[in-house]
DNA sequence: ACATAAAACGAACGGTCGTGCTATTATGGA
DNA sequence: TCCATAATAGCACGACCGTTCGTTTTATGT
């Protein structure tokens, strides 16, 4: 790896740490460049734009995401485990200390989701694809037989990630201490309705 | 209300709108006066700094929430039909054309919890009276039989602001139309089992 | 109608922002 | 070791930021 290169991954990884905390708007390429002493036209050149620098500590983000929480998570068994290994590892994620802020896929949607642009583009698509990862492992569990076949995938990805942002919530702004217990047991709660026999409440 | 009242407050309904979309730290002063044909002094002489600005954006948004979801949905009787107002109301509320970039306490939620200040202390107290509503509204339905006494009011609460936030999620950013029949099959799901037999799944 | 107070204005402040240019320094292959 | 190239620094730019101040316009109460 070139000189240029490691000085550019510095950048990103301290660029990454910081608009978790600030947002990915809140970048400042002057701070940035007083923090990692480096000049800012300096800092500047490695990215044409900061648009483009945005648009790779989002990249940086979903690697660090993908062999940190996906990739080791589907490594676990079909249905129940592997989703687990899904939660579990996001709960990890979120409170990581390169991620002072929390998840950054998290602030940067409720910071880009009305900003049109490559950004928000961009965004969409790492969301998009974390939502399909939890709604496939689903769909394996239900071809196992360990899930109900009426089941939704994408129902249960959209509740699971509900969880995963209410935990956000609780515990960064309301510092719940437990808010992580009650978002494991509501995730526990919705593996049970995804294994056990079709539940037709009593009407 | 005198001259001053009346333009305060129209300055109040802009930034809120304003700030929905690019964020409370994102309103400008200089860009809200233009909108509104007054000149950045004169508007900025209502409030004495931003900091304050942004404090009084909250204070209006959270008395227009209670307005049109707190208190109607208030009147709806103990138990499943206060809740299921209150949650449907909140929709209501998300996408409510005054608030262009939704529940403005959703974004400020994920731009401010990491900013220590008076603004963040003022989002936490609002989001908590917010899960407050939830749960007391939890309580009353368990006091009247409505729902199973086991049940946690505030585990009910956050879960069910997890479905609200990924409603937030699905239909902002991914912009995906099930998105709201989803946020509202999970709700009922919720309430089936706050209503149902206690549920011990088969281990 | 007038005096007084409230409200809005215009100009300017010191800063910081992202972004160009041009020069200088360091790096790495021949 | 030399040289082409890559990496960084320095400086300046126009724009916008929140904020202050002194002035002028407008509204209010009698």
């Amino acid at each position: 790896m070139s000189k240029g290169d490691t000085t550019r991954q510095a950048i990103l990884e301290r660029a990454l740490s910081m608009s978790s905390v600030i947002g990915l708007e809140g970048i400042s390429i002057g701070r940035l460049a007083d923090d990692l002493a480096l000049s800012k036209s300096g800092l500047f050149a490695h990215f044409r734009s900061k648009e483009a620098l945005q648009l790779q500590v989002l990249e940086v983000a979903a690697q660090q995401f993908v062999d940190s929480v996906v990739r080791p998570a589907l490594k676990e068994p079909r249905g129940e485990p592997r989703l687990r290994a899904l939660f579990e590892r996001w709960l990890v994620w979120a409170r990581s200390q390169s991620l002072p802020g929390g998840c950054i896929f998290v602030s940067a949607t409720m910071e880009m989701d009305d900003r049109p642009g490559p950004v928000r583009d961009a965004l969409a698509r790492y969301q998009q694809d974390w939502i399909n990862v939890l709604a496939t492992a689903t769909r394996a569990g239900q071809e196992s037989g360990a899930f109900r076949g009426e089941l939704d995938p994408e129902q249960l990805a959209q509740e699971a990630y509900g969880l995963m942002l209410s935990y956000h919530l609780f515990a960064r702004l309301l510092r719940d201490p437990q808010g992580e217990a009650r978002a494991r047991a509501g995730f526990e709660a919705l593996l049970a309705r995804a294994v056990g026999p079709a539940r037709t409440p009593a009407k």
